[in-house]
DNA sequence: CACACGTGGGG
DNA sequence: TCCCCAAGTGT
C-alpha cells in the first residue's frame, strides 16, 4: 500500500504547474509594486535579517523598526551582540515583550562565534540548532539572506493558504504549520525565494487581513478558492485562546531617606524573568500564609499594620506605610492579569540587604531596564510627594 | 500538545 | 471593557 503525503492526507489538491508559474508571476509582480519599505529590506546581512526576524514574533512592524534601527546601530556585528552585557540587551528590549528572545539571541551569538567563527550560518539544519530560532526564523533567514528555497510559514502565510486552499486545519496548533510548509515548498518560487516569502507575508499583512478583509480586492483574487466560492469568512480556523487569570498584588514603593525606592528582582524562571518590580505581595498567597486581612476598601488600616510586619518579618526591613493606597493599577499580559494596589512607605531603617534588592534613585530610571508594570508603578509615584 | 511568555493597537 | 491580533519558540 502506498503511503500518502502530507497533502493527499488533508484532502489538499495541488494546483497544475502552470497555475503555479502563473501564481508567482502574479504575487511577485504585485509584490515589486506595492512591498513596504522596511529597514531591514535594504540589507541582505544575515545578522541584521535575524535581528529583524526575532523582533517581529509576535509584534508589530510599526513598533520593531525603532527598535531594530537603534538595536543594529548600537550593536552592528553579531561579536558586538556575543559580548554585550546582558543589562545592555534588556535596555535595548525594554518594552519589546517577550525578553527571553535577546537572551536567547546572546546565546546564539556566542554559539556562532563558537561553532560557526563567527560567521552565521548558511546551512538550514545549522541555523536551526541556534537558540531563539525555530522552524519560522529558520526559514526566513535562509530564503531572505542566502536565497534558499525553504518555506517560512508565520501566522500570516497560514492566513493567506488557509483561504486559497480553503484548509480548516486550526493554524492555533503547532502540528498544522508543517502541511503549509509542504504547500510553500510546491509553491515557492525557485529564484526569488526570499521576496516570495515576503511577498506572502506582506499580502496576509497588508490585504488578506484578520479582519476587514476585502478578498475583491487581492492581486491573486483569481487564485483563491474561498473567494471563488464565497466560503472565505470561513477561514482561516483558529481555536479561541484559553481566557486570563487574574492576580491583585499588594505593591510596596519603599523609600530610603536617600530617596532611594527599593526593587526586587524577580525569580530566573516565569513572568517578566530577572526583572526589577517593587515588592509585590500576591494577595492570594498572603492570605494562604495565614495572614488575616481585611479587605474593605475603606478600612486599609489593618492591611498596613499587617503589610508592615510581613516586609519586618521576611525582609527585615522595617517600613512605614501609607495608610491609603496611593492608586490601583492595571497590567494585562498575554495570560495573565495584574492589580496592583500601590502603597507608598518609608524605609525606617536601611538595613535591607538581600542578594535581589536594589535601592535606585529617580535620577536614574531612564538608565534602568524596567518592565511596563515597573514602569506603570514608578509614573504614578512620580506623580506627587510622598506622605 | 498545551501552555508560558509582553506589549500595544484596533474594532 | 473586552477581545482579538502581531513576521513564534521553548518546555
Amino acid at each position: 500500500m502506498k503511503q500518502k503525503n502530507v497533502l493527499q492526507k488533508n484532502n489538499i489538491t495541488m494546483w497544475s504547474e502552470e497555475k503555479i508559474d502563473r501564481f508567482r508571476q502574479t504575487l511577485l509582480n504585485w509584490y515589486d509594486e506595492s512591498k513596504r519599505d522596511l529597514p531591514w529590506r535594504e540589507t541582505t546581512n544575515p545578522y541584521y535579517i535575524w535581528v529583524s526576524e526575532i523582533m517581529l514574533q509576535q509584534t508589530q512592524v510599526d513598533t520593531v523598526i525603532p527598535y531594530y534601527n537603534r538595536f543594529i546601530k548600537t550593536l552592528p556585528k553579531i561579536s558586538d551582540l556575543a559580548e554585550a552585557p546582558e543589562e545592555t540587551l534588556l535596555k535595548l528590549w525594554e518594552g519589546l515583550g517577550y525578553y527571553s528572545r535577546v537572551r536567547n539571541m546572546k546565546v546564539a551569538a556566542i554559539q556562532i562565534q563558537k561553532d560557526f567563527e563567527g560567521k552565521f550560518p548558511e546551512n538550514h539544519k545549522d541555523v536551526l540548532t541556534l537558540k531563539g530560532i525555530g522552524p519560522y526564523t529558520a526559514g526566513a533567514v535562509t530564503s531572505i539572506a542566502f536565497n534558499q528555497t525553504q518555506p517560512a510559514v508565520d501566522g500570516n502565510v497560514m492566513r493567506v493558504l488557509s483561504r486559497l486552499f480553503e484548509i480548516d486545519l486550526d493554524i492555533s496548533k503547532v502540528s498544522t504549520r508543517k502541511v503549509f510548509e509542504e504547500i510553500i515548498r510546491h509553491l515557492i518560487d525557485p529564484e526569488r525565494p526570499g521576496d516570495f516569502n515576503q511577498a506572502l507575508m506582506d499580502l496576509g499583512a497588508t490585504i488578506c487581513t484578520p479582519k476587514n478583509y476585502f478578498p475583491e480586492t487581492s492581486p491573486v483574487k483569481e487564485f483563491n478558492a474561498s473567494y471563488l466560492n464565497e466560503t472565505w469568512e470561513k477561514y482561516p480556523v483558529k481555536k479561541k485562546k484559553t481566557k486570563v487569570t487574574e492576580k491583585t498584588f499588594y505593591t510596596l514603593m519603599i523609600k530610603n531617606e536617600k530617596d532611594e525606592y527599593l526593587y526586587e528582582k524577580r525569580p530566573s524562571k516565569g513572568v517578566l524573568a530577572g526583572m526589577f518590580t517593587p515588592i509585590m505581595i500576591n494577595q492570594e498567597t498572603f492570605k494562604e500564609q495565614g495572614w488575616k486581612l481585611f479587605n474593605e476598601e475603606d478600612d486599609y488600616n489593618s492591611i498596613v499594620r499587617e503589610l508592615e510586619q510581613y516586609i519586618a518579618e521576611v525582609y527585615k526591613l522595617k517600613i512605614k506605610m501609607n495608610s491609603q493606597p496611593k492608586g490601583i493599577l492595571k497590567h494585562v499580559f498575554s495570560h495573565i492579569k495584574w492589580e496592583m494596589i500601590v502603597f507608598e512607605a518609608l524605609a525606617l531603617e536601611d538595613n535591607a540587604r538581600f542578594e535581589n534588592l536594589k535601592w535606585i534613585h529617580m535620577s536614574q530610571f531612564d538608565k534602568e531596564m524596567f518592565p511596563v508594570p515597573t514602569q506603570k508603578v514608578n509614573n504614578l509615584v512620580e506623580t506627587l510627594t510622598l506622605f
